[in-house]
DNA sequence: ATATTTAACTAACAAGCGTTAGTTAGTTCC
DNA sequence: GGAACTAACTAACGCTTGTTAGTTAAATAT
């Protein structure tokens, strides 16, 4: 039997990207596993020979962002580099990941909050832990003159929330390429709107 | 009967107000009628005396934050001052409409989606309105040299969702003030967080 | 070739959903 | 003080939900 090489993905992963892009379009709770089922081609029950429940494909989503997130975080950390320009390689990073694929990072972001009980104190446990690590960076950068100091909480919500709503309206396929949009957002976050040069 | 004066709510209004609550920590599809009617402390049929349906509640949530956002708009554009300081005005309208009542924003940035076919078509307009307005700002501030040129689109998305994401953390009683958190936003995302100045 | 595993199917369950119908007690109006 | 209205109730409807049970045909392993 001829078989087609390389792109083998397994059901389980069919399954996994088309609740990820139903999620996005409806919402975690207005998506049924007869919609997924429906999306995949089988019956909704066929899909528990592969995944053990739908709170479980919205945990696999989550987490694996979240620890991406995480690796990020720890990748960054260990360079020898300013605390300025951690904060900027994180940023970039952040961007990268979600122009890559802006779907799961959108509903780790949203529908986290359907989780398990359980499972929900963990993800948040992870998100603290990167939210911190990243305003501990931004708290340095104040300290040795590197940022303008101000409260860094609020920076740090500020800048999270530019990179994360990005999932809501970049269109990697649109009019604006991720080297402009990367740029202008670390422009903009980091140098600010407003223009300190003289007219011309 | 002794009556209290002054602090009548309808029973409407209470039922909105709970509803604004219960959609903010559940969403809309996961909040129930049940849920809601719990929490008024009557049964779930009795909420029909007051409402016409589960859809009509968000319907009323949205468009009332649409309709402010749309008012503040036409006001600042009414207004004779720069484009830059347009922009901030807006921006600043926009921080004391989420610190006065967040949990409304919220529902209308995030479960707008679960809107009537033919409201969301109306709802989505009406965003649209506003943001092409905003852009329209950050043009012309662009055009008479206050701004940085870069791409619009990119820096109205940014400042949306910067501010847009304070109803997902910020909280009125909690260490930050409202006018800490106004200042700071309009520093970084005009001024950006970098430092210009020499250390010292 | 036979045994085992995989992955689809149909059927159905129990629970929960938004909503409607019909009723009833209290309030307001003339 | 009877009539009309308001706003609560109970009961239930028809539908959808996530999930399980049992079955079956094909693929794989021995």
């Amino acid at each position: 039997m001829i078989e087609t090489i390389g792109t083998k993905k397994t059901k389980r992963e069919i399954i996994l990207e088309t609740a990820v892009q139903l999620f996005r379009e409806k919402g975690y709770s207005a998506t049924t596993m007869r919609d997924i089922a429906e999306k995949v081609g089988m019956e909704a029950a066929s899909l528990y020979n592969h995944i053990r429940s739908k709170e479980e494909i919205l945990r696999e989503i989550c987490f694996g962002v979240a620890a991406n997130y995480h690796a990020h975080l720890e990748q960054v950390l260990a360079q020898k580099m300013s605390p300025l320009h951690k904060v900027k390689m994180l940023i970039r990073l952040q961007i990268n990941m979600i122009t890559s694929n802006p779907s799961a990072s959108l509903i780790s972001n949203f529908e986290w909050k359907h989780l398990t009980e359980e499972d929900k104190m963990m993800f948040i446990k992870t998100r603290k832990t990167y939210e911190d690590g990243f305003r501990k960076c931004i708290d340095s950068a104040m300290a040795v003159g590197e940022m303008k100091r101000m409260n860094s909480t609020v920076a740090m919500h500020a800048i999270l929330a530019s990179v994360r709503w990005m999932d809501q309206w970049y269109r990697p396929d649109g009019d604006i390429s991720s080297d402009v949009l990367e740029e202008d957002m670390i422009t903009l976050l980091l140098n600010g709107l407003e223009n300190t040069k003289p007219k011309g």
